[in-house]
DNA sequence: AAGTGGTCTAGACCACCTA
DNA sequence: AGGTGGTCTAGACCACTTG
């Protein structure tokens, strides 16, 4: 009797010490961590949430707020809230002029250079948060526009949650790998955190991007995590300095 | 009559087609735009503001959820709402790696090269939105963190609003300028916008921070905007790229 | 026409800070 | 003790999208 009546009052409950609002955010966030609301889904409507709940609708607001706030979801008037699906179409290329002379932007291409097995390193797995030794795909890209090189990247994944990706025929490798993850291995990017830095071109690097060895160049190291937080991609990305520039706001 | 009537049902009407809560946000930011509310003063509580522009508390409290998220204002809990100061003490040491073999952060430093007036040629005049030929003032400046250079920068203001600064005795030059803009000029900057790229190495550059001319480093040009949204300052700074190391979050 | 999110009201009570 | 912001309720009406 208890436990019901406590589900029915209060069906929230991961910590009841947090206000509702935010209990109701953290239930919602884990439903689209685990996969219950895929990308694209919809929300039931904030009524249909307060009347399961038992909450005032001001305060279903106020928790699907902070998920519109957090990027999670994204709410259309008049058609309901849907599950946002992260676009990282050109996610890399914002650090780099890429517009061709007339300022048109210049279409984006990707081209994959090798894929093989590789044991985790103490870097990878740190990044990956896996044990050393872990067995990874280790995929190396060039990635141009306008025909231009303008990022030579290294990718590091775990072999056992990107297995089809290790059989993949090279003509259905797209431009960009994020949706192919998603349509290949059901793994979904949600968010990503760049480290920009600078490092001197070795010489394979400064072939790939037609640069003198030793120049400086910019690098860009990336995690990419799921919707659940676990990190699912280690990647390190450089590119030509002089084409490097990237604005930020400062309050 | 129309006209008093008008005010004691809506005092607020920048634009009346816009909700309530955005035209209070705007009234607000206003007050603080031209400083008849200066940083660290608060705001009327909000039960007050509710009363004089016959608002309920929760419009009220929205609009003031807004200019929190704008970075304008600051809540306390028990205490009020207080105009928020812009702390940009470390801002663009922030993207430099300047801590110590121990991890300690190292003391930054700031020391005035040069001092002198100039016309504004294209470039500053575009940054600054002033007409070119606008008399500026110029400073060249050397920041530096445990001792080691660490930004070579060049500045541009517009001498009429910085007068105090030409004369300004070099004993009473701080480590940081922001503050002194306030105590000397009463000028306040609100924001700023950093866009990062790379340059080659002049020979002034490379004697200031100690590299190679000719090589590559680090070039962030800023433009600080005051609380009105007109830009105060322009400034380019040059660092070692070596020491380039800067985080963003991608969604 | 029905359903969705967007705006707005008018309260109640709580947690926190200051004095 | 009194004032502040923080949470929550329970509605009303509007604007927009879709069938």
């Amino acid at each position: 009797m208890q436990v019901s009546l406590a589900e029915t009052i209060q069906p929230l409950a991961p910590d009841s010490r947090l206000p509702r609002y935010q209990q109701l955010r953290d239930r919602l966030a884990a439903l689209i961590a685990d996969g219950t609301l895929r990308p694209g889904e919809a929300l039931p409507s904030e009524t249909a949430i307060a009347a399961d709940h038992g909450l005032a609708p001001g305060t279903v607001r106020k928790a699907i707020d902070l998920l519109e706030q957090a990027g999670l979801v994204e709410r259309q008037q008049g058609r309901g809230t849907f599950v946002r699906r992260a676009d990282f179409a050109h996610s890399l290329f914002r650090f780099f002029r890429h517009t061709g002379p007339d300022g048109a932007v210049l279409k984006p291409e990707g081209r994959l250079l090798s894929r093989r097995r590789q044991r985790a390193g103490k870097t990878e797995a740190a990044r990956l948060a896996v044990a050393p030794g872990t067995e990874l795909l280790h995929l190396r890209r060039l990635r141009l526009a306008g025909g231009r090189p303008l990022l030579y990247e290294r990718i590091w994944l775990e072999a056992a949650r990107f297995a089809p990706l290790a059989e993949l025929p090279l003509a259905e490798w797209d431009d960009l790998l994020y949706p192919l993850y998603e349509r290949a291995c059901g793994r979904l990017v949600a968010r990503a955190r760049d480290t920009l830095g600078t490092a001197r071109a070795d010489r394979e690097t400064a072939r790939m991007l037609g640069v003198e060895p030793g120049e400086v160049v910019i690098e860009i190291a990336r995690v990419a995590f799921g919707y659940d937080g676990r990190p699912l991609e280690y990647r390190v990305s450089r590119g030509p300095a002089e084409a490097f520039s990237y604005s930020v706001e400062i309050r």
